[in-house]
DNA sequence: TTTTAATCGAGACGGTACGTCCTGTCTTTCT
DNA sequence: AGAAAGACAGGACGTACCGTCTCGATTAAAA
């Protein structure tokens, strides 16, 4: 194979420290708890940045918001492997809870799906990051079924739906914290759910 | 014994007709698939009322949205009675989410929960919100428990959130819609999940 | 003529009172130093009054701020007497002077003179007001003519305007006070004016 | 010797074309006869450019309008010199007459010097403005004065008085247009009273 | 004495302008 | 070519003011 389509790339390349900064005041913005909106001249003034280093790298505020969002809410959940459906959902709803109940979290995820309510970018970026997540937890599940834990007509979907829909409905609407009692109770009404089988 | 609480009031009243094209208008532009921003002075121009005349009434722009998606989502939502609580259960899922699936409603109300995270006013309108469809399922899940059909530790909160949190959670990612056999499958669920003891 | 149009106006009677701390409290506001604009509201709170009370009997705010300052800058310049053109014009410019040069007095026509720009009631009562001014002054120039101390072919209008001139100019622009050494001053220049002949 | 007051001046370089059009679009608003007040949202309309722009060089509205003002009224009078004072008085205050006179700066003279009485910014700026003419006469009356044409005792400045206080007066009452003859016979009676001694 | 009509204080209303803020783009200079 | 600085067009925000329109209470002449 010749076809080397290598481009040099002239020009002062990107630069990651900026990416950086840019990411990590948008959470810290986005974190605030005073109910100052998080604007793209903050941003670029706290980042020490210009404007148009950050268009020219996102499309527009709310993917940037997003990204910053993504990238601290969604790693390092670790995937459990405790060998029963209860514990590996216990393990993981425990730590997702735990996670998503920071004070800090929280704020940034509250504003983060509300700029997907605006924003097309926002959107389609929340989207992917909560089929992503949604994946991890499919993950688990699919593990289960496996090992025959689960009844062959459960509705999987659902019961991922139950377990994000109690996260962020608590967050959104601030009715109740996330506690870990609510991850365990909540790990082992699904893991029955999952087991039972349709015929009453 | 007549309450005597007259208040002289003098001066001009409110215009209870400007109030309903207010909220008409609020909605119907909420409603929009177009995502134009609902802007305080399109509401005023479309209703054919000063701004200052929204102002008086409402604290805020989101104030306005979250008044009128209230009115609209709240209501007729029948409380049913069938004898059991999976009927009961199948019957208020199924109307509620109907009622949140339709497009206009569903649009509505991502939008109000978007307002409510930025706006101090909307996030108690929807605090009050949420929490009275809340204690409509409660008050049927309280009916079951006095009939015998829930286990005496089961977390009624927790059922709630589930059923809430699936609505809300599908309505503001659209990763799915909000089918029929969801609400019916979820019914069964939830109403299982209530009747489970803690001692398996 | 048997036509008695007589119309014998029932119903209750316009309140004096009223008009009066209307006028009053108008020129209190007008002469503020600050800079804070007088307002229909301002006046009508500051008089305990309602704005309808005010619209019934005047046209327009301007036409209210103009009558105010009629009536306080309009009276009480006595009209001078003392046998000699130059006597009566340093009597009467020096009054005049001492009054227009007083702070009230003098922010109230500031004032005055910047509605009358915008509003067109105004316009005309200051176009009223300043005329019935220029009347005076022309009677105690026609008076001298009269005992010869003109030359007959003098521009008494523009020996008026010069005299009016000055005293607005100086007001408006506040680049000088309006000195009862500046009115001596004018007044000798103007009658020496008035004495000349044109043919030199 | 240069001066080295080098800025390095990083950013977009204020736009001349806008500045421009702000100014002259003030003007033709200021001049329109139809007394619709000018407005900011319509010069920044007519003049093709956001509010902000306007906002970012100019402190406030008077301030836009008595800028476009100067320009406007303030040039392309010549200073004249014909050899005696009442000459140049004549040629200059039939220029400066004429100039006033003409309706559409007539209009704008009056307007801001209404905004003035408002406006604090508009104040100072019609102070400079005033100042700069009155200093213009003032040099013309300096000439003569080291020509001998003046009494050594005359109040220079109150003939300035007189001049521009005859030249407001009228525009601002309109009870009188400025014709040339006016211009003339005031230049005349001006000259006189430079000339005449106290002690006649 | 009752009726009728006009005025009053209070205050909501439609409309318009204000001056601020924010978005996403464009321009300039430097690296 | 990328970057910081910052001006730009556009447009929404929430406030202020104008002049009009109720509302119930008051006052005076007419019936």
């Amino acid at each position: 194979m010749t076809g080397d389509t290598r481009r040099p790339h002239t020009g002062r390349r990107r630069n990651e420290a900026a990416r950086r900064a840019i990411l990590d005041v948008a959470v810290e913005l986005l974190g605030r708890t005073d109910d100052a909106p998080v604007t793209i001249d903050t941003i670029a003034a706290a980042a020490g940045v210009g404007k148009q280093t950050i268009y020219r790298w996102w499309p527009s505020k709310g993917a940037v918001l997003l990204e910053a969002m993504a990238e601290r809410a969604g790693h390092d959940i670790p995937v459990p492997d405790t060998g029963t459906l209860r514990g590996d959902l216990d393990e993981f709803l425990t730590a997702t809870f735990r996670r998503a109940g920071m004070r800090l979290t929280a704020t940034v995820l509250r504003h983060s799906m509300a700029e997907a309510q605006r924003d097309q970018h926002a959107r389609e970026q929340m989207r992917a990051f909560v089929g992503a997540r949604r994946d991890v937890l499919r993950g688990v599940l699919a593990r289960a079924r496996d090992r025959g834990e689960i009844a062959p007509d459960a509705d999987l979907d659902l019961i991922v739906d139950q377990a994000y829909g109690v996260l962020w409905y608590r967050i959104l609407t601030g009715h109740a914290p996330l506690g870990d009692a609510d991850a365990s109770r909540l790990a082992r009404a699904l893991s029955d759910q999952a087991a039972a089988t349709l015929t009453p």
